[in-house]
DNA sequence: CTGAAAGCGCTAACAC
DNA sequence: GTGTTAGCGCTTTCAG
């Protein structure tokens, strides 16, 4: 492992300042003569000179790094948030730190420490952790946020929203259009505020039609803990979990709503383990329409929210504030985009007569 | 966006030097007194010193992060790899760049370059470049190398093996053993040391059984594009499009075997979409076991390759092999694990007498 | 125990 | 066009 070559050894062999060689280098379209120009390329490329892009960044402060905090991998709606992300930022020529904070609010925060350390400039955060003070610290020292998904209770932050409560509105209009009356709903802990507005925009729309969530169609997991197990299966775990409460009613409800697809797929499951026939003997609906939900049979119904183009809209928002704070100071006011769910009919909700 | 805290700022205002400051903010263990050294924490606390890693990269040379290039994190198979690795890196303090080279050699090959621009020391790799040039000089130049997935024909590098030849063995002995005699493959372009693996082992015991491939019952993905589509769900289309060519035979196969759990999906979708029916009809198997494999119905039955697992023992490699680079010169021969395939049986396969 | 000084690799005024 | 110099924030000899 013999020692990288800097431009202090090019500079050396080519009889010039280091200072020409960064010129040519860098591309800084800085003048210097062509045939200076051209022997540096020639003895870079034959050294194989590789940049050192830490003594540059510590320089010139400029990274092109942005860093990505989400809940959890194992689950296909922020793969491919993740990969609209990533793939926006590449096309940029930029980076993606990825981390993972498994749901749990102080990792997040310890991760977001550790990116702002490494000088890494903006960030997309799908946010679990309630606390502000570190966040508005950050922010106040030039980190610009994008938040993701769940909504994020700083004003400086960009939200790419999407809306929640009208999408649980569409899933309970869906379900009492097709004529269902005694309708379930199977959720994780409501600490967080994408599912509190789903559930919040479904009661709602339930209230409206004159129904009501009776004793036990309300299925909350009581453990709060919704860690990623080692195989990333918990959330479908949990539906099976509380899809087996659910199964053992004295009335069953004739439909279920569960508050993401990894969850309806539990429920599915649990199902097909006891020999309950969706959508026949009950019908079932999802949010987010991840890929497999097309995959499954029956084919989830379910409520889509678009993950990829939210990725790609983060990125693409946060790139462009990232490029402009440089120039001007007055950032257009932080913008609240709101992305709009979609009813996806697929085949495990049944029409009742 | 004020400017940033440094050590000089506090030494400036403790009245002591920067060197000082950076012995107790650094946790160097140097003998500072107490009274100098609580002192400076307490203006360090108070001003919200955040060290700048740049900095003290640049002088040490030591960074915590490692760099992590798979082709497609749409595939929950490397999702969940990614979560292995992810996982242990952060046990470890280390910190993940995540690139996605989307099934491009050069892609990839970009990436590494930048990766080491970034002064990244270790770098898990599934690798779908054939060549060799660029790896090997840069791991010349001290870059560790991890290999997953794809056996890389690098010797400098430790591979994370599984033996896929192995793999394809089992499909094809599970298959023939439930008595099926017209067993039909289908796969993505064999372009891939692991999937050229599987194909072999699978034909191999096929014809040790006094079996083969008829003609139409070997499909292959004629374009060699496999690029993740936006919504990253190219390997699924792919499925159906090669088991529609399939089904449309005169004499259709009894078993379909493909070469990954997302393209036996396809599969199971282009049968449910033609009113085949899985088993009963046609039976299938997929390759990996993803999360999702033990969702859909009919269970799908497949070869288990252990992702989580496999992400988690190459970050430990790694990990180790960057802890002792830097004291012994002599690494431990780069040692090649080769992890175990599993036959998973579910649902999807019919037993024929 | 503490400080002065050098330097990691690079860029950017500022001279010439 | 090119070189000199200073310095980004930090650590680390080396003196004292």
């Amino acid at each position: 492992m013999k020692k990288r070559v800097t431009i202090h050894d090019i500079a050396k062999l080519a009889g010039v300042s280091s200072a020409t060689v960064s010129r040519v280098l860098s591309n800084s379209g800085y003048p210097v003569s062509d045939k200076v120009r051209c022997r540096i390329q020639e003895l870079a490329d034959e050294l194989h000179y590789i940049p050192n892009q830490i003594g540059k960044q510590l320089k010139t402060d400029i990274n092109r790094t942005i860093g990505v905090i989400i809940p959890s991998i194992s689950n296909p709606f922020y793969a491919a948030a993740t990969l609209g992300i990533e793939e926006t930022a590449r096309k940029n020529g930029y980076q993606v730190f990825l981390c993972n904070s498994r749901q749990d609010g102080r990792l997040e925060e310890a991760y977001l420490q550790t990116l702002f350390e490494k000088q890494v400039k903006g960030v997309i955060l799908s946010s679990i952790s309630g606390s502000r003070d570190p966040i508005e610290r950050l922010i106040r020292l030039g980190l610009q946020l994008v938040a993701i998904d769940q909504p994020l209770d700083v004003t400086e932050a960009v939200q790419i929203g999407f809306d929640y409560r009208q999408g649980g509105r569409m899933a309970a209009l869906h379900l009492i259009g097709q004529g269902h009356r005694a309708i379930s709903y199977v959720t994780a802990s409501l600490d967080r505020p994408s599912r509190r507005q789903i559930y919040e925009g479904f009661t709602e729309a339930l209230h409206e039609a004159g129904l009501s969530l009776p004793e036990g169609y309300l299925q909350i997991t009581e453990e709060s803990v919704l860690r990623e197990s080692a195989e990333g299966s918990f959330e479908c775990e949990n539906g099976r979990a509380l899809a087996r409460k659910l199964l053992a009613l004295p009335a069953r409800p004739t439909a279920i709503f569960a508050c993401n697809d990894m969850t309806a797929f539990g429920v599915l499951q649990q199902c097909a383990a006891e020999g309950v026939s969706v959508p026949d003997d009950v019908s079932v609906m999802g949010f987010d329409d991840i890929l497999f939900s097309s995959m499954v049979s029956p084919g989830l119904t379910t409520i889509k929210q678009p993950d990829y183009e939210m990725g790609r809209l983060a990125c693409e928002v946060l790139l462009a504030r990232l490029d402009e704070s440089g120039l001007e100071e007055k950032q257009e006011e932080a913008g609240q985009k709101l992305l709009k769910p979609r009813l996806i009919e697929r085949a495990s909700v049944k029409r009742l007569d």
